[in-house]
DNA sequence: ACCGGAAATCTAGCAATGCTATACTTTTGT
DNA sequence: ACAAAAGTATAGCATTGCTAGATTTCCGGT
């Protein structure tokens, strides 16, 4: 009989999944050093063995968190440019961005700040990781080396707004300033 | 007498720096994982107590190294500006930020990524911390509002970079074109 | 319908962590 | 020389990530 292994394996995955929200919905409710086996354990109604059944240990939980965002972003990203007339693609790639980091702190932590075992540039980089880069690409236009590397800088240059505003290191008010200097600095970019 | 208790707070200043040494040292050679204040209390020659009688907890500890290493990037990006021509005084700031990020890894980390008390644009933020944002700001000229957002954009940036170089999230092959592009960009940013 | 083995799950525990109450030792001023 | 005060250490608590072992639940064959 196949169904039973079958449906326990689909339960499986549910389980799986349903250990990743509720670490990110604990990390985003009160920080991920609140994120501990116990508390994890008990909000997915299994005791604590269950959850190394799953993942290697806390820090792959934490992940899978990091990819499942990633995963997101790229999506949002992808909306906003489709949605935005060409002209402003950077621009919206840009807002989408920092508006993810801003709803989402606890998953863009887990994405960009934490330590992680996720291997980025390299041959077994996750797909949605490929994904998100390309969507920063494609704002410049082409895949090519030129786009590439300009992606990479306003990705850095995102993350760094992101990271140094949300942890308060540089003001929130001139914001609205800073993005549209941003924006502009990298339309002018040299061909 | 005044000359004892005078020694006493001599010898307790002298204390108070080699802790932040010592957990410098051993984040740099082992990371702040490693710090703990058993093996810190060991480094020191002292029991884990005399730690809470100079600081209130670790992260104070991690502060007062981040705040030191604030002030030594700050000096570094001083030096490397005067010693450079003025046209290149935006390349110079950026090099030596990536050099202090890449020699000083956990030193860095405290600075600018682990979480932290440390108050930045506020009346109570610490001279270093502000020396080494005007040391950016002076990059592009004197201090007023538009050049104070372009040295938050380039710093966050440059901190981008860094924490995604580093964390192997961006190759560094492309190192060397990436800051090329980066340099470029900024000096053409408009008045 | 029931039983034996296998799979799933939990209980209980270990070592390590940050931090502290309390006991002890040294120093200080009279 | 001696009490008070300051300095320091011992020993312990609660919490953490993780795991060995016991226990329960499930399933296919008779």
């Amino acid at each position: 009989m196949v169904t039973a292994t079958e449906r326990r394996e689909r339960q499986r995955a549910e389980r799986h999944q349903l250990i990743i929200t509720a670490a990110r919905e604990l990390a985003e409710a009160e920080g991920w050093e609140a994120v501990t086996t116990r508390k994890l354990a008990d909000r997915v109604e299994y005791s604590q063995p269950v959850l190394y059944g799953h993942f290697a240990n806390m820090e792959a939980i934490r992940d899978a968190v990091a990819i499942e965002g990633i995963g997101e972003m790229a999506a949002r990203m992808r909306d906003a440019r489709l949605a935005a007339p060409e002209a402003e693609a950077i621009r919206s790639i840009c807002t989408s961005y920092l508006e993810f980091a801003a709803a989402h702190p606890a998953a863009y932590q887990a994405m960009f700040s934490l330590p992680t075992q996720v291997k980025w540039a390299s041959d077994e980089t996750p797909a949605p990781l490929r994904a998100a880069f390309n969507e920063i690409v494609s704002a410049f236009g082409p895949f090519n080396d030129r786009n590439a590397a300009l992606a990479e800088l306003i990705w850095g240059s995102l993350h760094g707004m992101a990271v140094l505003l949300r942890s308060g290191r540089i003001p929130q008010e001139a914001q609205g300033q800073r993005l549209d200097l941003l924006v502009a600095l990298f339309a002018n970019a040299p061909a």
